[in-house]
DNA sequence: ATTACTAGGAATCGAGTAG
DNA sequence: TCTACTCGATTCCTAGTAA
């Protein structure tokens, strides 16, 4: 990670223009003016910084990519174990999700490369508060792909899917492309009824391990 | 920052040994045998990290000096206006506040460096949990040094002050170097009792400004 | 005042290889 | 296998300076 990009990011360009110039970055990170600006320049270039006489702002991009970097860096200290641990509460669905797996261009792909048969529903769970920042880590793991296909008209879109255990049962968490809910509900699939197993219903807590 | 040192902490190095090479960090990062023998040396020189014929451990000075920058990457993130505020309850101390602001040693500096004539007594803030990384990002800052001095046979040692606002109240905090408190406590310092001023008793929610 | 180009020196890298 | 040395290649830095 560039060191450029997080003293930019401390100095708070990343909410708005910060107003300085090479020199006055070169001297708070020992630095030299001509290096500052060789490296806004290839930060600008790659589409980092955006530059406007008076100042240098952050992009999405770049923001992003910091964001990232942060996240593992704090999955590092507060989740040493390298386990991670997902806590939520179970939430209803709207069935969507029985309408998908009975589609056999996604089951065959999912017995396959998943290695179970999925009971015809998901269990939607709703990440707690202070867990929500772990679900951008599942995008750090290497996901199971299960491509997409055509079905006369409509379009199915490519799957992400990432083993799990609920309390030692085998299942994955499965994440469409393009999702239709937040980024606070996952879905879940397994072998059996997930929710009938553990006789959870609406608003019960239940934690999932990658 | 160093990447490596960022990449061991990912690894775990910081619980517990790592079983590795230099060839498997190499690959995972991208890098040399080479370059990673070389920058191993160079950590240890530097004793950021301990190495046995089987693993490598981040030293203690190396998990420190991480943390630190992942709290400051911290306070970008999650306090992006660049203000940090310290939220805790009052907590009754022990009045020895009062004895050590009587000493001319430590009130006439605070009169010439800091500008005001000290109540005296303390104002002792208990931070509340979700608030207690923050304490850390103070050694950030630079701090004010009221030197420490001798009373006959006592010696009194050096304290850190930064400025402060209480509801738009002057005020500083005052930091022993070797303090006798936990990190969860904040002793505070006005022209007048605080304490009184905003008819805080124990217990009471109060917000610091930096 | 700026920013950024050039040029040459300094630091870093990694292929080859010894222990 | 492993780590770590040498040394030429490459990258990165900054003094000087133009615009």
């Amino acid at each position: 990670m560039d060191e450029l990009l997080i003293y930019l990011l401390r100095k708070g360009a990343n909410v708005e223009l910060l107003k300085t110039t090479t020199s006055k970055i070169a001297q708070e990170t020992q630095s030299s003016q001509q290096t500052i600006s060789r490296k806004l320049l290839e930060l600008e270039k790659d589409q980092l910084v955006e530059r406007t006489p008076d100042g240098i702002l952050l992009t999405k991009k770049a923001v992003e990519r910091l964001e990232k970097f942060y996240l593992s860096l704090k999955a590092a200290f507060e989740n040493p174990k390298r386990k991670l641990e997902l806590k939520g509460t179970v939430k209803s669905g709207l069935g969507e999700g029985k309408y998908y797996l009975s589609m056999n261009g996604y089951r065959n792909q999912i017995i396959e490369k998943i290695g179970f048969d999925p009971y015809l529903g998901t269990l939607n769970i709703r990440l707690l508060e202070g867990e929500l920042w772990k679900r951008k880590l599942l995008s750090e793991l290497k996901p199971i792909i299960i491509s997409g296909f055509k079905d006369g008209e409509r379009t199915f879109g490519d799957l992400y899917a990432y083993m799990a255990k609920i309390e030692q049962i085998d299942c994955a968490i499965i994440v469409p492309l393009r999702t239709h809910h937040g980024q606070e509900i996952i879905e879940l699939i397994s072998k059996e009824s997930l929710r009938k197993k553990f006789s959870k219903k609406d608003g019960d807590e239940i934690t999932v391990i990658l």
